[in-house]
DNA sequence: AATTATTTTTAGATATGTCTAAAAAAAATA
DNA sequence: TATTTTTTTTAGACATATCTAAAAATAATT
């Protein structure tokens, strides 16, 4: 079994690799975690012992395949969490991060595949995320930044990767949710700003930065 | 926010009052959790800093009216978990406790809430132990122990004492369950076990210790 | 290639929660 | 009441996970 404080690490180092495809360094971990660069070597050392991560000094760090999995798990957990808190207990998608962040250290395989089974096996999360299966499979949409479609192109609302409930509650108070159609009817070259129709009813204005955070497919 | 560790503390605490209503020595707590009396010694006089406890060194303790709230709502969150697990996620009855041990320290009051809304505010759990509701407040059935009824007498199977997985299993197994009607056929002098009719459908005998377990109101 | 800057690791400290062993207090017994 | 036994507390140690400050290694720059 592996603690709290583990389980957040091997979480965190899947999440850097998914993002850029490099090699992962003690600074990132550092800055992802809110921690000092200290701390994350003793971490890297624990893990690296428990045969989660290979790790060789100053070399950066990557997830062995026992890691590997021990994270899907765990972002698996998290991520049936946040449908079940949203489908059954009627929470936002920007209320569900916190506690999900909780939840996700429950450690009972009934439980999560009940949980799996009552939603019936949902292969995304309400943030558009794919939810990794028992095996630790996940399904990958193809998906592409709504800041970089071309004018008059359209596309879905499949996802958002920016998760701060800020931001989500924004966009709920613009219309704009997960299977939203979107075109792009203008891109203001002076800010890269864009306009947008969504499910060609309504136009609005939208920032660059929050472009670079919605994912069309 | 309390600790983990802190919060079974309190939950230790509570349980013990509410079975004996005797002052709470340091022995039986470090007893209840398994663990060392120095330990507990340590944990007091961290909860009696955060006045949780009133705590005099070799007086024993008991709850101030924070700690004791504090314990109640830990044990509301424990059984509507097991409530959930048992109507909504198809668990055992035996099989609930090591997982609610986990899900009752989950710091969230609308996941909370929403839980009993969903299982539609029920008052007792899985095992017929009261569930406090949002305000602390609990409701006590008025039971006696099976082991204490009279020849001939009946009554309903309201609650058990022992939760043991073994013990609710053999339960099962003998088609005894919260809500059937449990007679006193015969009383053996010689063990004090009891010969009981179930439902007026079956007969069995259970021994004395069984009997001392099965709450009936 | 040498120097400077940055990153990473080590060394040692701190906080939490636990333990053992010894001391102190309370309870039981003679 | 004095003595013995039991209970409780204290003192000091240990493990986990964190931190700061300094040292070591790597990367960047002149």
């Amino acid at each position: 079994m592996n603690s709290l404080s583990e389980e957040n690490y091997l979480k965190a180092i899947y999440k850097l690799r998914e993002k850029n495809n490099a090699p992962i360094t003690t600074n990132a971990i550092a800055e992802a975690m809110d921690t000092k660069a200290s701390s994350v070597t003793d971490m890297l050392k624990k893990l690296s012992a428990k045969d989660l991560i290979h790790y060789r000094k100053y070399q950066g760090v990557r997830l062995t395949s026992r890691g590997e999995k021990t994270a899907l798990m765990i972002i698996r957990k998290h991520r049936l969490w946040e449908m079940f808190l949203v489908k059954k207990l009627s929470f936002r998608w920007d209320e569900v991060h916190m506690v999900a962040e909780q939840l996700e250290h429950i450690n009972s395989d009934k439980l999560i595949e009940q949980i799996d089974k009552l939603l019936d096996y949902p292969k995304f999360d309400p943030h558009g995320d794919p939810i990794p299966d028992s095996k630790g499979r996940i399904e990958t949409q193809k998906v592409k930044l709504l800041s970089g479609l071309k004018r008059k192109s359209s596309g879905i609302m499949k996802g958002v990767d920016d998760h701060d409930p800020s931001f989500l509650r924004y966009l709920d108070k613009e219309g704009l949710a997960l299977g939203c159609r979107i075109q792009v009817t203008d891109i203001i070259e002076y800010d890269r700003s864009l306009k947008i129709s969504v499910d060609n009813k309504k136009e609005l204005y939208i920032s660059h930065e929050v472009a670079k955070n919605i994912l069309i497919g």
